[in-house]
DNA sequence: CTTGACCCTGACGCGACGTCAGGCACTTCC
DNA sequence: GGAAGTGCCTGACGTCGCGTCAGGGTCAAG
Protein backbone atom coordinates (compact mmCIF):
# COMPACT_ATOMS: atom_id res chain seq x y z
CA UNK A 1 0.00 0.00 0.00
CA UNK A 2 3.23 2.42 0.59
CA UNK A 3 5.07 3.41 -1.66
CA UNK A 4 8.44 5.00 -2.64
CA UNK A 5 9.31 8.09 -4.97
CA UNK A 6 10.38 6.49 -7.79
CA UNK A 7 6.97 4.05 -7.87
CA UNK A 8 4.59 6.86 -7.95
CA UNK A 9 6.48 8.78 -9.90
CA UNK A 10 6.50 5.83 -12.35
CA UNK A 11 2.80 5.08 -11.39
CA UNK A 12 1.42 9.01 -12.07
CA UNK A 13 3.68 9.60 -15.18
CA UNK A 14 5.68 12.29 -13.33
CA UNK A 15 9.44 12.35 -12.62
CA UNK A 16 10.94 11.48 -8.96
CA UNK A 17 12.14 15.47 -9.36
CA UNK A 18 8.89 16.51 -9.54
CA UNK A 19 7.78 14.78 -5.97
CA UNK A 20 10.83 16.15 -4.58
CA UNK A 21 9.72 19.76 -5.69
CA UNK A 22 6.31 19.12 -4.51
CA UNK A 23 7.44 17.88 -1.20
CA UNK A 24 9.92 20.98 -0.92
CA UNK A 25 7.02 23.78 -1.31
CA UNK A 26 4.80 21.48 0.59
CA UNK A 27 2.13 20.57 -2.06
CA UNK A 28 2.73 17.21 -1.78
CA UNK A 29 4.19 16.08 1.71
CA UNK A 30 4.91 12.13 2.16
CA UNK A 31 3.07 10.58 4.97
CA UNK A 32 6.30 9.53 5.91
CA UNK A 33 9.62 8.58 5.98
CA UNK A 34 11.96 5.85 6.92
CA UNK A 35 14.59 5.50 9.21
CA UNK A 36 17.37 6.43 6.35
CA UNK A 37 14.95 9.17 5.22
CA UNK A 38 13.91 7.73 2.39
CA UNK A 39 10.08 9.07 1.58
CA UNK A 40 7.29 7.12 1.93
CA UNK A 41 3.80 7.25 0.32
CA UNK A 42 0.50 6.29 1.55
CA UNK A 43 -3.00 6.24 -0.27
CA UNK A 44 -3.88 9.24 0.96
CA UNK A 45 -0.69 10.69 -0.42
CA UNK A 46 -1.29 9.04 -4.01
CA UNK A 47 -4.94 10.13 -3.91
CA UNK A 48 -3.90 13.63 -3.59
CA UNK A 49 -1.39 13.61 -5.97
CA UNK A 50 -4.02 13.01 -8.37
CA UNK A 51 -6.22 15.69 -7.85
CA UNK A 52 -2.92 17.64 -8.38
CA UNK A 53 -2.38 16.67 -11.97
CA UNK A 54 -5.80 17.42 -12.75
CA UNK A 55 -5.83 20.41 -11.52
CA UNK A 56 -2.22 20.89 -12.98
CA UNK A 57 -2.76 19.59 -16.19
CA UNK A 58 -6.09 22.36 -16.11
CA UNK A 59 -3.74 24.93 -16.05
CA UNK A 60 -3.67 25.95 -12.69
CA UNK A 61 -0.43 27.14 -10.49
CA UNK A 62 1.01 24.88 -7.74
CA UNK A 63 0.53 27.03 -5.33
CA UNK A 64 -3.07 28.01 -6.60
CA UNK A 65 -3.53 24.19 -6.44
CA UNK A 66 -2.39 23.86 -2.57
CA UNK A 67 -4.36 26.33 -1.18
CA UNK A 68 -7.38 24.47 -3.54
CA UNK A 69 -6.65 21.46 -1.68
CA UNK A 70 -5.79 22.61 2.01
CA UNK A 71 -8.86 24.46 1.58
CA UNK A 72 -11.13 22.70 4.64
CA UNK A 73 -14.37 24.10 3.24
CA UNK A 74 -14.34 22.07 0.22
CA UNK A 75 -14.47 18.29 0.08
CA UNK A 76 -12.94 15.31 -2.55
CA UNK A 77 -16.81 15.18 -3.69
CA UNK A 78 -16.39 19.01 -4.54
CA UNK A 79 -13.45 19.08 -5.73
CA UNK A 80 -14.16 16.13 -8.12
CA UNK A 81 -17.45 18.07 -9.68
CA UNK A 82 -15.04 21.32 -10.24
CA UNK A 83 -12.88 19.40 -11.96
CA UNK A 84 -15.29 17.92 -14.33
CA UNK A 85 -16.78 21.20 -15.00
CA UNK A 86 -13.67 22.55 -15.84
CA UNK A 87 -12.43 19.81 -17.91
CA UNK A 88 -15.68 20.25 -20.09
CA UNK A 89 -14.66 23.48 -20.25
CA UNK A 90 -11.86 22.59 -21.88
CA UNK A 91 -13.12 20.07 -23.95
CA UNK A 92 -15.15 22.83 -25.12
CA UNK A 93 -12.07 25.19 -25.79
CA UNK A 94 -10.38 22.24 -27.81
CA UNK A 95 -13.76 21.71 -30.24
CA UNK A 96 -13.72 25.56 -30.63
CA UNK A 97 -10.33 25.26 -32.04
CA UNK A 98 -10.78 22.17 -34.30
CA UNK A 99 -13.32 23.96 -35.88
CA UNK A 100 -11.37 26.86 -36.36
CA UNK A 101 -8.83 24.57 -38.03
CA UNK A 102 -11.56 23.03 -39.66
CA UNK A 103 -13.16 25.92 -41.31
CA UNK A 104 -9.44 27.59 -42.30
CA UNK A 105 -8.63 24.15 -43.74
CA UNK A 106 -11.92 24.13 -46.01
CA UNK A 107 -11.22 28.17 -46.59
CA UNK A 108 -7.51 27.45 -48.19
CA UNK A 109 -9.08 24.16 -50.51
CA UNK A 110 -12.03 27.18 -51.88
CA UNK A 111 -9.39 29.69 -51.70
CA UNK A 112 -11.71 31.85 -49.66
CA UNK A 113 -9.97 34.52 -47.46
CA UNK A 114 -10.61 34.74 -43.90
CA UNK A 115 -10.38 37.84 -41.78
CA UNK A 116 -7.47 38.33 -39.03
CA UNK A 117 -10.07 37.96 -36.61
CA UNK A 118 -12.11 34.91 -38.06
CA UNK A 119 -8.25 33.63 -37.76
CA UNK A 120 -7.17 34.46 -34.03
CA UNK A 121 -10.55 35.20 -31.94
CA UNK A 122 -10.15 30.97 -31.31
CA UNK A 123 -7.85 31.69 -28.72
CA UNK A 124 -9.34 35.36 -27.27
CA UNK A 125 -11.75 33.69 -25.23
CA UNK A 126 -13.63 36.92 -26.85
CA UNK A 127 -16.58 37.16 -24.09
CA UNK A 128 -15.73 34.81 -21.59
CA UNK A 129 -14.07 34.87 -18.32
CA UNK A 130 -10.78 37.35 -18.09
CA UNK A 131 -13.39 40.08 -20.19
CA UNK A 132 -16.31 39.29 -18.45
CA UNK A 133 -14.80 40.70 -15.29
CA UNK A 134 -14.30 44.01 -16.64
CA UNK A 135 -17.57 44.30 -18.29
CA UNK A 136 -19.03 43.31 -15.50
CA UNK A 137 -17.36 46.23 -13.68
CA UNK A 138 -18.29 48.62 -15.93
CA UNK A 139 -22.27 47.36 -16.68
CA UNK A 140 -22.99 45.57 -13.72
CA UNK A 141 -25.20 46.55 -12.57
CA UNK A 142 -27.49 47.76 -15.43
CA UNK A 143 -30.43 45.59 -16.24
CA UNK A 144 -29.26 45.13 -19.82
CA UNK A 145 -25.77 43.23 -18.36
CA UNK A 146 -28.07 41.16 -16.24
CA UNK A 147 -30.53 40.17 -19.44
CA UNK A 148 -27.67 39.42 -21.50
CA UNK A 149 -26.06 36.99 -18.72
CA UNK A 150 -29.36 35.44 -17.95
CA UNK A 151 -29.92 34.58 -21.72
CA UNK A 152 -26.13 33.39 -22.53
CA UNK A 153 -25.93 31.00 -19.88
CA UNK A 154 -28.80 29.09 -21.41
CA UNK A 155 -26.94 29.33 -24.82
CA UNK A 156 -26.17 25.80 -25.86
CA UNK A 157 -22.59 25.04 -28.01
CA UNK A 158 -24.48 25.02 -31.33
CA UNK A 159 -26.53 28.75 -30.17
CA UNK A 160 -22.79 30.24 -29.77
CA UNK A 161 -21.89 28.42 -33.40
CA UNK A 162 -25.30 30.17 -34.54
CA UNK A 163 -24.70 33.68 -33.16
CA UNK A 164 -20.75 33.21 -34.90
CA UNK A 165 -22.01 32.57 -37.96
CA UNK A 166 -24.81 35.18 -37.95
CA UNK A 167 -21.78 38.08 -36.33
CA UNK A 168 -19.53 37.12 -39.43
CA UNK A 169 -22.00 37.25 -41.71
CA UNK A 170 -23.36 40.85 -40.89
CA UNK A 171 -19.41 41.70 -40.68
CA UNK A 172 -18.42 40.32 -43.94
CA UNK A 173 -21.78 42.85 -45.47
CA UNK A 174 -20.35 45.37 -43.65
CA UNK A 175 -16.97 45.80 -44.66
CA UNK A 176 -18.32 45.15 -48.12
CA UNK A 177 -20.54 48.17 -47.65
CA UNK A 178 -17.07 49.86 -46.83
CA UNK A 179 -15.08 48.57 -49.77
CA UNK A 180 -18.01 50.12 -51.97
CA UNK A 181 -17.75 53.43 -50.84
CA UNK A 182 -21.36 53.20 -49.18
CA UNK A 183 -21.61 56.61 -46.96
CA UNK A 184 -21.19 55.22 -43.24
CA UNK A 185 -24.37 57.59 -42.83
CA UNK A 186 -26.46 56.47 -45.89
CA UNK A 187 -29.17 54.16 -46.31
CA UNK A 188 -27.18 50.88 -46.85
CA UNK A 189 -24.87 51.38 -43.62
CA UNK A 190 -27.43 52.35 -41.52
CA UNK A 191 -29.84 49.44 -42.34
CA UNK A 192 -26.74 47.21 -41.79
CA UNK A 193 -26.23 49.26 -38.08
CA UNK A 194 -30.21 48.35 -37.77
CA UNK A 195 -29.41 44.68 -38.42
CA UNK A 196 -26.15 44.64 -36.06
CA UNK A 197 -28.99 46.08 -33.20
CA UNK A 198 -31.73 43.25 -33.85
CA UNK A 199 -28.95 40.67 -33.52
CA UNK A 200 -27.73 42.18 -30.36
CA UNK A 201 -31.46 42.12 -29.36
CA UNK A 202 -32.57 38.79 -30.08
CA UNK A 203 -29.07 37.52 -28.70
CA UNK A 204 -28.57 38.91 -25.70
CA UNK A 205 -30.50 42.10 -24.60
CA UNK A 206 -32.83 44.84 -25.51
CA UNK A 207 -30.56 47.47 -26.88
CA UNK A 208 -32.19 50.79 -27.58
CA UNK A 209 -31.72 53.50 -30.61
CA UNK A 210 -30.00 55.39 -27.71
CA UNK A 211 -27.63 52.05 -26.18
CA UNK A 212 -26.95 51.41 -29.44
CA UNK A 213 -25.41 54.96 -30.24
CA UNK A 214 -23.65 54.72 -27.23
CA UNK A 215 -22.18 51.02 -28.52
CA UNK A 216 -21.10 52.62 -31.68
CA UNK A 217 -19.16 55.35 -29.50
CA UNK A 218 -17.45 52.79 -27.59
CA UNK A 219 -16.24 50.91 -30.98
CA UNK A 220 -14.12 54.07 -32.08
CA UNK A 221 -12.97 54.63 -28.00
CA UNK A 222 -12.13 51.46 -26.46
CA UNK A 223 -9.09 50.40 -27.80
CA UNK A 224 -9.95 46.34 -28.16
CA UNK A 225 -13.57 46.69 -29.52
CA UNK A 226 -11.47 49.22 -32.35
CA UNK A 227 -8.72 46.03 -32.61
CA UNK A 228 -11.65 43.78 -33.50
CA UNK A 229 -13.21 46.03 -36.01
CA UNK A 230 -9.89 46.70 -37.68
CA UNK A 231 -8.90 43.53 -37.66
CA UNK A 232 -11.62 42.67 -40.27
CA UNK A 233 -11.46 45.67 -42.43
CA UNK A 234 -9.39 48.95 -41.81
CA UNK A 235 -11.87 51.85 -41.25
CA UNK A 236 -14.33 49.46 -40.05
CA UNK A 237 -14.45 50.71 -36.63
CA UNK A 238 -15.34 53.97 -37.32
CA UNK A 239 -17.88 52.88 -40.09
CA UNK A 240 -19.77 50.95 -37.45
CA UNK A 241 -19.73 53.59 -35.47
CA UNK A 242 -21.11 56.34 -37.49
CA UNK A 243 -23.77 54.13 -38.68
CA UNK A 244 -24.99 53.53 -35.30
CA UNK A 245 -25.64 56.79 -34.77
CA UNK A 246 -26.55 57.79 -38.33
CA UNK A 247 -29.68 54.55 -37.45
CA UNK A 248 -30.32 56.11 -34.24
CA UNK A 249 -30.35 59.81 -35.52
CA UNK A 250 -32.82 58.24 -38.31
CA UNK A 251 -34.99 56.59 -35.82
CA UNK A 252 -35.32 59.78 -33.39
CA UNK A 253 -36.93 61.69 -36.42
CA UNK B 1 -3.73 45.57 -42.67
CA UNK B 2 -0.85 46.08 -40.72
CA UNK B 3 -1.34 46.10 -36.64
CA UNK B 4 1.00 47.47 -34.25
CA UNK B 5 2.18 45.14 -31.72
CA UNK B 6 -0.59 46.50 -29.03
CA UNK B 7 -3.15 45.98 -31.74
CA UNK B 8 -2.11 42.20 -32.77
CA UNK B 9 -1.34 41.46 -28.84
CA UNK B 10 -5.01 42.16 -28.82
CA UNK B 11 -6.35 40.07 -31.49
CA UNK B 12 -4.64 37.26 -30.34
CA UNK B 13 -5.55 37.39 -26.93
CA UNK B 14 -1.63 37.74 -25.99
CA UNK B 15 0.37 40.40 -24.03
CA UNK B 16 3.08 42.72 -25.71
CA UNK B 17 5.78 40.87 -23.76
CA UNK B 18 5.38 37.97 -25.74
CA UNK B 19 5.21 39.42 -28.81
CA UNK B 20 8.29 41.04 -28.01
CA UNK B 21 9.85 38.09 -27.07
CA UNK B 22 8.82 35.88 -29.87
CA UNK B 23 9.99 38.54 -32.05
CA UNK B 24 14.25 38.52 -29.76
CA UNK B 25 13.94 34.58 -30.69
CA UNK B 26 12.83 34.56 -34.24
CA UNK B 27 10.12 32.91 -34.10
CA UNK B 28 7.53 35.94 -34.85
CA UNK B 29 9.65 38.65 -36.41
CA UNK B 30 7.01 41.59 -37.90
CA UNK B 31 7.53 42.56 -41.24
CA UNK B 32 8.55 45.93 -41.27
CA UNK B 33 9.11 48.77 -38.99
CA UNK B 34 8.32 52.57 -38.95
CA UNK B 35 10.83 55.18 -39.04
CA UNK B 36 10.46 55.08 -35.07
CA UNK B 37 11.28 51.35 -34.84
CA UNK B 38 7.61 50.66 -34.27
CA UNK B 39 7.26 47.00 -35.05
CA UNK B 40 4.47 46.87 -38.02
CA UNK B 41 2.61 43.20 -38.58
CA UNK B 42 1.07 42.69 -41.72
CA UNK B 43 -1.20 39.86 -42.48
CA UNK B 44 1.77 36.81 -43.39
CA UNK B 45 2.57 37.28 -39.22
CA UNK B 46 -1.03 37.26 -38.37
CA UNK B 47 -0.99 33.48 -40.14
CA UNK B 48 2.28 32.60 -39.10
CA UNK B 49 1.29 33.87 -34.76
CA UNK B 50 -2.24 31.71 -35.49
CA UNK B 51 0.35 28.80 -36.27
CA UNK B 52 2.54 29.22 -33.38
CA UNK B 53 0.22 29.82 -30.67
CA UNK B 54 -1.98 26.51 -31.53
CA UNK B 55 1.32 24.47 -31.68
CA UNK B 56 1.82 26.25 -28.53
CA UNK B 57 -1.60 25.37 -27.20
CA UNK B 58 -0.53 21.78 -27.94
CA UNK B 59 2.25 21.89 -25.79
CA UNK B 60 5.30 22.43 -28.23
CA UNK B 61 7.78 24.40 -26.93
CA UNK B 62 9.06 27.78 -28.87
CA UNK B 63 11.92 26.72 -30.27
CA UNK B 64 10.22 23.29 -31.78
CA UNK B 65 7.62 25.28 -33.30
CA UNK B 66 10.26 27.60 -35.17
CA UNK B 67 12.01 25.04 -36.69
CA UNK B 68 8.42 23.27 -37.76
CA UNK B 69 7.32 26.39 -39.04
CA UNK B 70 10.73 26.87 -40.74
CA UNK B 71 10.66 23.42 -42.47
CA UNK B 72 10.22 24.51 -45.96
CA UNK B 73 8.66 20.90 -47.00
CA UNK B 74 5.90 21.69 -45.02
CA UNK B 75 3.28 24.07 -46.40
CA UNK B 76 0.29 25.57 -44.45
CA UNK B 77 -2.14 23.14 -45.44
CA UNK B 78 -0.12 20.21 -44.13
CA UNK B 79 0.37 22.10 -40.95
CA UNK B 80 -3.12 22.46 -40.47
CA UNK B 81 -3.95 18.67 -41.25
CA UNK B 82 -1.26 18.15 -38.30
CA UNK B 83 -2.82 20.64 -36.36
CA UNK B 84 -6.15 19.06 -36.50
CA UNK B 85 -4.70 15.60 -35.86
CA UNK B 86 -3.32 16.70 -32.49
CA UNK B 87 -6.19 18.32 -31.47
CA UNK B 88 -8.27 15.57 -31.83
CA UNK B 89 -5.45 13.59 -29.59
CA UNK B 90 -6.09 16.54 -27.01
CA UNK B 91 -9.37 16.07 -26.95
CA UNK B 92 -9.44 12.13 -26.41
CA UNK B 93 -6.98 12.52 -23.72
CA UNK B 94 -9.56 15.36 -22.00
CA UNK B 95 -12.79 12.75 -22.69
CA UNK B 96 -10.21 10.06 -20.66
CA UNK B 97 -9.78 12.36 -18.12
CA UNK B 98 -13.43 13.47 -17.95
CA UNK B 99 -13.93 9.50 -17.77
CA UNK B 100 -11.93 9.19 -14.86
CA UNK B 101 -13.30 11.77 -13.04
CA UNK B 102 -16.79 10.56 -13.55
CA UNK B 103 -15.57 7.08 -12.54
CA UNK B 104 -14.06 8.35 -9.63
CA UNK B 105 -16.79 10.06 -8.59
CA UNK B 106 -19.29 7.56 -8.59
CA UNK B 107 -16.95 5.41 -6.71
CA UNK B 108 -16.95 7.55 -4.33
CA UNK B 109 -20.99 7.79 -4.25
CA UNK B 110 -21.22 4.27 -4.24
CA UNK B 111 -18.67 3.44 -1.90
CA UNK B 112 -16.02 1.58 -4.04
CA UNK B 113 -12.86 1.71 -3.34
CA UNK B 114 -10.36 2.29 -6.30
CA UNK B 115 -6.99 0.94 -6.95
CA UNK B 116 -4.60 3.82 -7.05
CA UNK B 117 -3.41 2.57 -10.39
CA UNK B 118 -6.82 2.98 -11.82
CA UNK B 119 -6.04 6.42 -10.08
CA UNK B 120 -3.56 7.99 -12.34
CA UNK B 121 -3.09 5.46 -15.42
CA UNK B 122 -5.59 8.14 -16.68
CA UNK B 123 -2.40 10.52 -16.87
CA UNK B 124 0.21 7.99 -18.18
CA UNK B 125 -0.66 7.44 -21.41
CA UNK B 126 0.12 4.32 -20.35
CA UNK B 127 0.33 2.97 -24.12
CA UNK B 128 0.82 5.72 -26.68
CA UNK B 129 3.83 7.90 -27.71
CA UNK B 130 6.59 8.38 -25.34
CA UNK B 131 6.51 4.33 -24.04
CA UNK B 132 5.76 3.44 -27.97
CA UNK B 133 9.42 4.53 -28.83
CA UNK B 134 11.01 2.73 -26.63
CA UNK B 135 8.46 -0.61 -27.09
CA UNK B 136 9.63 -0.56 -30.95
CA UNK B 137 13.25 -0.47 -30.00
CA UNK B 138 12.83 -3.66 -28.05
CA UNK B 139 10.41 -5.19 -30.21
CA UNK B 140 10.37 -3.13 -33.45
CA UNK B 141 11.00 -6.18 -35.69
CA UNK B 142 8.65 -9.29 -33.92
CA UNK B 143 5.70 -9.76 -35.75
CA UNK B 144 4.01 -9.35 -32.88
CA UNK B 145 4.45 -5.74 -32.47
CA UNK B 146 3.92 -5.50 -36.14
CA UNK B 147 0.61 -7.40 -35.46
CA UNK B 148 -0.43 -5.51 -32.13
CA UNK B 149 0.19 -1.89 -34.21
CA UNK B 150 -1.53 -3.13 -37.25
CA UNK B 151 -4.92 -3.85 -34.54
CA UNK B 152 -4.51 -1.02 -32.13
CA UNK B 153 -4.78 1.15 -34.98
CA UNK B 154 -8.10 0.34 -35.85
CA UNK B 155 -9.48 0.48 -31.81
CA UNK B 156 -12.20 3.35 -31.61
CA UNK B 157 -12.00 5.02 -27.99
CA UNK B 158 -15.04 2.57 -27.18
CA UNK B 159 -12.72 -0.29 -28.07
CA UNK B 160 -10.24 1.12 -25.66
CA UNK B 161 -12.68 1.53 -22.89
CA UNK B 162 -13.75 -2.03 -23.26
CA UNK B 163 -10.16 -3.33 -23.27
CA UNK B 164 -9.94 -1.62 -19.88
CA UNK B 165 -12.74 -2.56 -18.13
CA UNK B 166 -11.56 -6.62 -19.36
CA UNK B 167 -8.19 -5.50 -18.12
CA UNK B 168 -9.32 -4.05 -14.55
CA UNK B 169 -11.46 -7.08 -14.23
CA UNK B 170 -9.22 -9.31 -14.61
CA UNK B 171 -6.38 -7.04 -12.42
CA UNK B 172 -8.82 -7.21 -10.05
CA UNK B 173 -9.21 -11.47 -9.87
CA UNK B 174 -5.85 -11.84 -9.72
CA UNK B 175 -5.62 -9.72 -6.78
CA UNK B 176 -8.60 -11.50 -5.17
CA UNK B 177 -6.66 -14.87 -5.77
CA UNK B 178 -3.40 -12.87 -4.11
CA UNK B 179 -5.46 -11.54 -1.07
CA UNK B 180 -6.82 -15.59 -0.76
CA UNK B 181 -3.60 -16.94 -0.49
CA UNK B 182 -4.05 -19.09 -3.61
CA UNK B 183 -0.82 -20.32 -4.90
CA UNK B 184 0.91 -18.41 -7.53
CA UNK B 185 1.44 -21.70 -9.32
CA UNK B 186 -1.79 -23.85 -7.89
CA UNK B 187 -4.73 -24.21 -11.05
CA UNK B 188 -6.58 -20.93 -9.90
CA UNK B 189 -3.88 -18.89 -10.90
CA UNK B 190 -2.86 -20.54 -13.68
CA UNK B 191 -6.29 -20.51 -14.99
CA UNK B 192 -6.43 -16.41 -14.62
CA UNK B 193 -2.73 -16.47 -16.44
CA UNK B 194 -4.56 -18.31 -19.16
CA UNK B 195 -7.05 -15.29 -19.81
CA UNK B 196 -4.59 -12.86 -19.26
CA UNK B 197 -2.74 -14.70 -22.41
CA UNK B 198 -5.93 -15.23 -24.35
CA UNK B 199 -7.02 -11.59 -23.86
CA UNK B 200 -3.53 -10.31 -24.97
CA UNK B 201 -4.32 -13.09 -28.00
CA UNK B 202 -7.57 -11.68 -28.64
CA UNK B 203 -6.82 -7.94 -28.40
CA UNK B 204 -3.10 -7.45 -29.31
CA UNK B 205 -1.49 -9.86 -30.92
CA UNK B 206 -0.90 -13.62 -30.93
CA UNK B 207 0.62 -14.41 -27.38
CA UNK B 208 1.83 -18.37 -27.08
CA UNK B 209 2.71 -19.65 -24.07
CA UNK B 210 6.44 -18.95 -24.24
CA UNK B 211 6.08 -15.35 -25.07
CA UNK B 212 3.21 -15.04 -22.31
CA UNK B 213 6.10 -16.64 -19.81
CA UNK B 214 8.41 -14.49 -21.29
CA UNK B 215 6.13 -11.46 -19.98
CA UNK B 216 5.69 -12.45 -16.98
CA UNK B 217 9.65 -11.91 -16.32
CA UNK B 218 9.32 -9.08 -17.61
CA UNK B 219 7.18 -8.18 -14.97
CA UNK B 220 9.29 -8.69 -12.14
CA UNK B 221 12.09 -7.50 -14.13
CA UNK B 222 11.04 -4.21 -15.83
CA UNK B 223 10.51 -1.35 -13.01
CA UNK B 224 7.50 0.12 -14.86
CA UNK B 225 5.96 -2.97 -15.25
CA UNK B 226 6.41 -3.43 -11.66
CA UNK B 227 5.33 -0.71 -10.28
CA UNK B 228 2.08 -1.02 -12.18
CA UNK B 229 1.15 -4.10 -10.78
CA UNK B 230 2.46 -3.24 -7.09
CA UNK B 231 0.65 -0.44 -7.71
CA UNK B 232 -3.17 -2.72 -7.71
CA UNK B 233 -1.75 -4.43 -4.94
CA UNK B 234 1.94 -5.26 -3.43
CA UNK B 235 3.10 -8.59 -4.36
CA UNK B 236 0.93 -8.63 -7.34
CA UNK B 237 3.98 -8.27 -9.74
CA UNK B 238 5.52 -11.42 -8.57
CA UNK B 239 2.43 -13.04 -8.27
CA UNK B 240 1.36 -13.03 -11.92
CA UNK B 241 4.45 -13.39 -13.30
CA UNK B 242 5.25 -17.01 -11.57
CA UNK B 243 1.22 -17.66 -12.86
CA UNK B 244 2.39 -16.75 -16.37
CA UNK B 245 5.33 -19.33 -16.04
CA UNK B 246 3.71 -22.21 -14.14
CA UNK B 247 0.79 -21.98 -16.81
CA UNK B 248 3.50 -21.62 -19.41
CA UNK B 249 4.91 -25.23 -18.01
CA UNK B 250 1.37 -26.66 -17.47
CA UNK B 251 0.74 -26.03 -21.17
CA UNK B 252 4.20 -27.75 -22.38
CA UNK B 253 3.61 -30.46 -20.04
C1' DC C 1 31.73 -7.48 0.54
C1' DT C 2 31.40 -5.50 -3.69
C1' DT C 3 28.22 -4.22 -7.26
C1' DG C 4 24.28 -1.90 -8.97
C1' DA C 5 19.96 0.19 -8.39
C1' DC C 6 17.61 3.46 -5.70
C1' DC C 7 17.41 7.14 -2.30
C1' DC C 8 18.92 11.71 -0.20
C1' DT C 9 20.05 16.90 -0.29
C1' DG C 10 21.90 21.00 -2.35
C1' DA C 11 22.66 23.91 -6.23
C1' DC C 12 22.72 25.63 -10.74
C1' DG C 13 20.23 25.98 -15.39
C1' DC C 14 16.40 26.81 -18.43
C1' DG C 15 12.14 28.04 -20.98
C1' DA C 16 8.58 31.35 -21.42
C1' DC C 17 7.44 34.85 -20.24
C1' DG C 18 6.06 39.01 -16.09
C1' DT C 19 7.47 43.20 -14.43
C1' DC C 20 9.72 47.37 -13.76
C1' DA C 21 12.84 51.28 -15.42
C1' DG C 22 14.17 54.87 -18.36
C1' DG C 23 13.25 57.12 -22.51
C1' DC C 24 11.36 58.34 -27.38
C1' DA C 25 6.93 58.98 -30.45
C1' DC C 26 2.51 60.58 -31.46
C1' DT C 27 -1.98 62.51 -30.74
C1' DT C 28 -4.98 65.70 -28.29
C1' DC C 29 -6.54 69.37 -25.86
C1' DC C 30 -6.00 73.64 -24.08
C1' DG D 1 2.81 75.29 -29.27
C1' DG D 2 3.46 73.10 -25.05
C1' DA D 3 1.77 69.90 -21.75
C1' DA D 4 -0.54 65.65 -20.93
C1' DG D 5 -1.73 61.09 -21.97
C1' DT D 6 -1.04 56.95 -24.27
C1' DG D 7 1.75 53.67 -26.78
C1' DC D 8 6.13 51.99 -28.27
C1' DC D 9 11.10 51.04 -27.58
C1' DT D 10 15.12 48.43 -25.30
C1' DG D 11 17.51 46.42 -21.42
C1' DA D 12 17.52 43.84 -17.27
C1' DC D 13 16.06 41.31 -13.43
C1' DG D 14 12.33 38.12 -11.31
C1' DT D 15 9.40 33.91 -11.38
C1' DC D 16 7.53 29.28 -11.94
C1' DG D 17 8.10 24.47 -12.64
C1' DC D 18 10.80 21.77 -13.01
C1' DG D 19 15.70 19.30 -15.57
C1' DT D 20 20.18 18.13 -14.60
C1' DC D 21 24.31 17.24 -12.41
C1' DA D 22 27.24 16.64 -8.00
C1' DG D 23 28.42 14.30 -3.91
C1' DG D 24 27.13 10.91 -0.91
C1' DG D 25 24.22 7.34 1.99
C1' DT D 26 21.08 2.70 1.57
C1' DC D 27 19.94 -1.81 0.47
C1' DA D 28 19.03 -6.41 -1.77
C1' DA D 29 21.59 -9.75 -4.65
C1' DG D 30 25.33 -12.38 -5.92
Amino acid sequence: MSHTVGELAALAGVTVRTLHHYDRIGLLTPSGRTSAGYRVYELSDVDRLQQVLVYRGLGFGLEEIGSLLDDPDVDAGEHLRRQHQLLLEQRDRTDRMVAAVEKEMEALDMGTPMTPQEKLEVFGDWLPEEYADEAEQRWGDTTEWSQSQARTAAYSKQDWLDIKAETDDLERRLAAALAEGAPADGERAMDLAEEHRQHISRRFYDCSHELHACLGRMYTDDERFTAYYEGIAPGLAAYLSTACQANAARHAA
